[in-house]
DNA sequence: TCGACATATAGATAAGCATCGATACTACGG
DNA sequence: CCGTAGTATCGATGCTTATCTATATGTCGA
């Protein structure tokens, strides 16, 4: 996972109204943007905004379905998003154990 | 974990400046302030910023030497940190194993 | 084809934040 | 007591972003 991909996600994951926005779909499966606005104190305009990060982080996939557009969580990529955690922590991994390959090493983000 | 505490801990993770300063206190032991300057590209008021930022977050604490101020890693805070984004997403975590308690039910945060 | 509905996009606004230079604070050494 | 060094804070600046309203795009039913 490239070090985009993880500030993609972080990023995500920091906005409580997206992070709850992805929690429903993660809970409730499958949901469309309509209904995801019915339960949330934003406009349509921000849920789709929202949506739109979501997908842009690999968090979810949306599915077209008619008019609709369904969302689907992926949970693959939140594993990925704590490996990669704990890779660059140096912290026992809980799913794939003992430390893995070489140090992580980006280049000067600047 | 409450939300507050989930949230600024994404936060903390998401700037990439501030991700590579807990990876080197978190890869190479306690480290001060001086020492972080010394191989990162921003300045000294920017690097004392986001150490304050990872204070606030838990992710590291600072112990007083001196004129020295010292940073260590704290990985029971990132522990907790995935162990709560399994739950609320209800992912098999990794550490905890099979599912956990009630469903996570925040109150609206708006 | 036309109207109604679902979703996305455009444009604007306000708040948040990463960064800097300058400065204040604190501790040490002489 | 004074200068130096490490660190924190202040104030400013430019960029990002969460949110809104209004509008465009796309799809279905009649």
């Amino acid at each position: 996972m490239s070090p985009g991909d993880f500030c993609k996600i972080s990023k995500a994951l920091a906005d409580p109204q997206r992070r709850e926005l992805l929690e429903k779909i993660a809970r409730g499966g499958e949901m469309s943007c309509g209904a995801l606005v019915g339960c949330c104190p934003v406009s349509q305009a921000t849920v789709s905004h929202h949506l739109k990060e979501l997908v842009n982080a690999g968090l979810v996939e949306p599915r077209k379905d008619g008019q609709f557009r369904y969302y689907n969580f992926v949970p693959s990529r939140i594993a990925a998003y704590t490996e990669e955690l704990a890779r660059r922590l140096r912290v026992p991994d809980p799913v794939l154990g003992p430390p893995l390959g070489p140090p992580v090493a980006d280049p000067v983000p600047t």
